[in-house]
RNA sequence: UACCCGGUGGUGUAAUCGGUAACACAAGAGGUUUUGGUCCUCUCAUUCCAGGUUCGAGUCCUGGCCGGGUAACCA
């Protein structure tokens, strides 16, 4: 198993799944193996909530010295594409995780068709004429229990004869179903003669044509968790009431091995929806560009967005395992992306919506060289140097006219420092006919270099710049989250959930001002703007020499929050 | 209305055989700081309710209340 270990060891932590192997392990279950699987349907890309799954998955394989597969759940040809199968495996391996086995479901539709005459041999599986109406109107309601279908104690030569010619391809799609012999009177609906086998005429990106009849997820997941020897099939809550089913079929066939399914809750993350069916939506209404738009939580999105492997890892601990549904505030993630990119992303100067400042007493024909810091929490990133002219930009909300109480930042007659660079002191504001602020003329103290000042006078205030005549350009796209609610799934009868949506979840700046030492950023690459935020180079659109950034997270903003506050 | 599962601070998780509520984030207060960032310190719950067992209950029992899941030839 391989894992990425550039960064600091994750923490150790502890969640009721381990008590459950370590009972097992205890008891001497399983000659003391522990395997586990991951099991992706491959109809759509892998989002935040998969990461839960499979950091659990990989990561009970990797904590008890045992194996984890990745398993294609590709038992509908009707929905799955090898786009997805591509995409996930990818995303599996950027998160840090290797498979020991790469299965698909599909590699044991022979077994599992044996293991069907088997039941049906036995007498625990019977071919139902039924239509999928009657199936469903013969299964009852929830109060109630279902009646036996008419065909249910056909005998077991007839049962394998239509078995047979069900697989051969005689019978129309949904003509005929396999069905378990059960009980149609149980309370768990699952147990009411569940289908077993359907017929699906429908081209399979594995098994091409070869197969007219498909088996349905109950039937295939535990049968093929036993013949990959899989220990602990972990899965998430709504999956337990299939757990009678899961245990019945292994009761009933001749399995190699004995699986044991445990259910946790799925991951939900506030101001995102999680299930497929919404997030292929937003893709194909265009609501989004693609399954790795910088605002999906798919992990290609993510990916695109500047989140790295170690983060969502990390992330994924420290939200922990329950059996309780629950929805984790989305600072968290953001949190844990913060975390690691100020270890190791380098800082630079950004101005993204600027107002031009004239130093009066700077000459025109002066360059100086200021020595910047590259990373605070990385001495080895070293230093970098930035030019200073008379004319510098400023961000425009590092200005006010009226300061409010709090406020240290540049007004009229105040005193901020440049960072790296002087004290300057704002002496005229200049506005156009519109009365905006298009300039501000300011004095620069020469004697307050390095951080000092002679008298030793406090300026709290410290402003990121760039210097005018050295500025360059580039696309800096601001993300926020894809959804202005909170809860966005939680709407009102009748009110579509897309009306959640955040109309300024993308913004394009229009005309920022980089320090010049940006021009050369890589694709692909991890920048603090300081004061904004983290950005990342788009890695499809940053061409070489011309980068194109995303925000990944904004910098923790307390000053935002004493403002809010204040009113 | 049936069955199953769950309920610990604002949020998410902890708490070996029942032994006297922990951690992270958020929020608030303060300190350090050439990023209002980072970092450091402090503050913030009698564990849904009511009974019961016990020297002792978040942990066990009973009854309520509340929440989630389940009626696809989806996974």
């Amino acid at each position: 198993m391989s894992q990425d270990t550039s960064n600091a060891p994750e923490k150790a932590y502890h969640h009721f799944i381990h008590d459950e192997v370590e009972a097992d392990l205890a008891a001497g279950k399983n000659a003391g193996r522990v395997h586990t699987r991951f099991p992706p349907e491959p109809n759509g890309y892998l989002h935040i909530g998969h990461v839960k799954a499979i950091c659990v998955n990989f990561g009970l394989a990797q904590k008890y010295g045992g194996k984890c597969n990745l398993r294609f759940d590709d038992t509908n040809p009707a929905k799955e594409e090898q786009e997805y199968v591509d995409s996930i495996q990818h995303d599996v391996r950027w998160l840090g995780f290797g498979w020991d086995r790469l299965t698909y479901a599909s590699d044991f539709f022979e077994e599992l068709y044996g293991y069907a005459e088997h039941l049906v041999r036995t007498g625990h599986a019977y071919v139902c004429d039924l239509s999928a109406e009657q199936v469903a109107e013969y299964r009852g309601r929830l109060d109630r229990p279902g009646r036996e279908s008419p065909y249910r104690n056909r005998s077991a030569e007839e049962n394998l004869d239509l078995l047979r010619r069900m697989r051969a391809g005689e019978f129309e799609d949904g003509a005929r179903t396999l069905r378990a012999k059960i009980d149609m009177a149980s309370p768990n609906p699952n147990l009411r003669d569940p289908v077993l086998y359907r017929i699906l005429r429908a081209h399979h990106h594995r098994t091409g044509d070869r197969w007219c009849i498909y088996p349905m997820y109950d039937y295939a997941h535990g049968q093929c968790d036993a013949l990959e020897g899989i220990t602990h099939s972990v899965c998430t809550l709504e999956f337990e009431i299939h757990r009678p089913l899961y245990n019945w079929l292994l009761d009933h066939l001749p399995v190699p091995h004995r699986p044991r399914q445990i259910e946790f809750a799925r991951l939900n993350v506030t101001y995102t929806v999680l299930s497929k069916r919404k997030l292929l939506e937003l893709v194909r209404a265009g609501i989004v560009d693609g399954w790795d738009d910088p605002r999906m939580p798919t992990i290609s999105g993510l990916r695109r967005r500047g989140y790295t492997p170690e983060a969502l890892r990390a992330f994924s601990d420290g939200v922990g395992v329950a059996r309780f549904n629950s929805t984790v505030d989305k600072v968290l993630l953001e949190n844990a992306i913060r975390d690691d990119l100020n270890r190791r992303a380098r800082r630079a100067m950004a101005v993204l919506d600027p107002i031009l400042v004239t130093l009066e007493n700077f000459p025109a024909d002066k360059l100086e060289w200021l020595e910047a810091v590259n990373n605070p929490e990385d001495p080895a990133a070293g230093t970098r140097r930035m030019p200073l002219t008379r004319q510098v930009w400023i961000e425009r909300d590092d200005f006010r006219e009226d300061a409010p109480k709090k406020y240290f930042r540049l007004a009229p007659g105040k005193e901020v420092r440049l960072r790296y660079a002087y004290c300057i002191t704002c002496k005229e504001v200049k506005k156009d006919a519109q009365g905006k602020v298009i300039e501000l003329v300011c004095t620069y103290d020469p004697q307050t270099g390095h951080g000092t000042t002679p008298d030793g006078r406090k300026v709290k205030g410290i402003l990121h710049w760039v210097s005018a005549e050295h500025a360059i350009e580039a696309p800096v796209r601001l993300y926020d989250h894809l959804f202005a609610a909170q809860f966005p799934d939680d709407v009102p009868e009748g009110v579509d959930w897309k009306s959640n949506l955040n109309p300024k979840s993308l913004v394009k700046v229009a005309g920022p001002k980089l320090e010049p030492c940006l021009r050369e950023a890589l694709p692909g690459t991890h920048y603090q703007f300081e004061r904004l935020g983290y950005f990342f180079t788009d890695p499809h659109e940053s061409k070489s020499g011309a980068p194109v950034f995303n925000r990944t997270v904004t910098l923790r903003d307390s000053w935002a929050n004493i403002e809010k506050r204040e009113e």
